[in-house]
DNA sequence: CAATACCCGTATTATAAATGCTTATTTTGC
DNA sequence: GCAAAATAAGCATTTATAATACGGGTATTG
């Protein structure tokens, strides 16, 4: 039980930008500071984009911002939105399931209530709580290092 | 995110030896009633024999019996031996993480919180609750069905 | 002794993620 | 106004991992 990488990243890309809101930032730098692939962040930040959560500009001077509060998105939010598959087990997905127990099965149920309980924990955790010790984290980043 | 079928496929196990604890159960009968590979759930009741929560009997009268009793064995307890991997980001695992990030990263214990959440509310639940309504599933099992 | 059923390791297949490449669009500078 | 450069967006390929299938081995009963 593992949560993908695209939600994993889009995550990341969402903290950074919350932390360097200034100027619009390239994909590029994020990819960098990061250590992940160009094109697979180009391809989350996309996601977010669809989905008004950040703005992107093109050109020259473009990059990606934020478009939103920080206090407005939740952990939770993110990830039923943009984690592919939270189908914990097969009879979750009617089209999929092949177990003949699912009208009688408890199983599902309890499950279904485990998993409310894991995200609507999240549900209470904003990007502007992740984002709280900004100084912290611009150090990681290497945000404000006058040094080239 | 989703749960291994290894995990999947042990419940389900575990749940049909609950509702038919007079007689061992073969593999093959398993196999029969819920549509699965034999060898792969020849696989699943190994590790639950190693852990004592069944008893394997070899031989011509052999098979599966529970070894312990229904209430005493919860699901999450079953999720949390069973499932091959419960780091739901890579610096769950230090060996694996490559995000430099880690120090200050407030989304780590957001996650933990998120899966602690989950597995205890199925701590809440038993096999005994899985099963308490024996008569439907049996029926859904075939078990008592007087014609061949 | 023969048949049945669990035990264990290996190999193949299938699925999904990660990466790389190509195309299209926008902006800046000449 | 045009050309060049930078970036986003979309498409295709490769790679990795998990699920499954298979074979031989061992123990037990009748």
């Amino acid at each position: 039980m593992q949560l993908s990488r695209f939600s994993d990243y889009a995550l990341r890309t969402l903290m950074y930008l919350a932390c360097a809101p200034d100027g619009p930032t390239s994909v590029g730098q994020l990819s960098q500071v990061h250590g992940i692939s160009f094109h697979h962040l180009a391809k989350t930040a996309q996601a977010l984009a669809q989905r008004g959560w950040i703005e992107t500009r093109r050109g020259r001077t473009g990059g990606l911002r934020l478009a939103i509060s920080p206090s407005d998105l939740t952990v939770g939010r993110v990830i039923r939105e943009l984690e592919p598959n939270l189908a914990l087990v097969e009879c979750f997905d009617p089209a999929k399931n092949h177990c003949n127990l699912s009208p009688a099965c408890l199983l599902k149920h309890s499950l279904s209530r485990a998993l409310e309980a894991f995200l609507s924990e999240l549900d209470r955790v904003s990007l502007a709580d992740l984002v709280q010790d900004r100084p912290a984290l611009n150090r990681l980043y290497g945000i404000g290092e006058g040094a080239a």
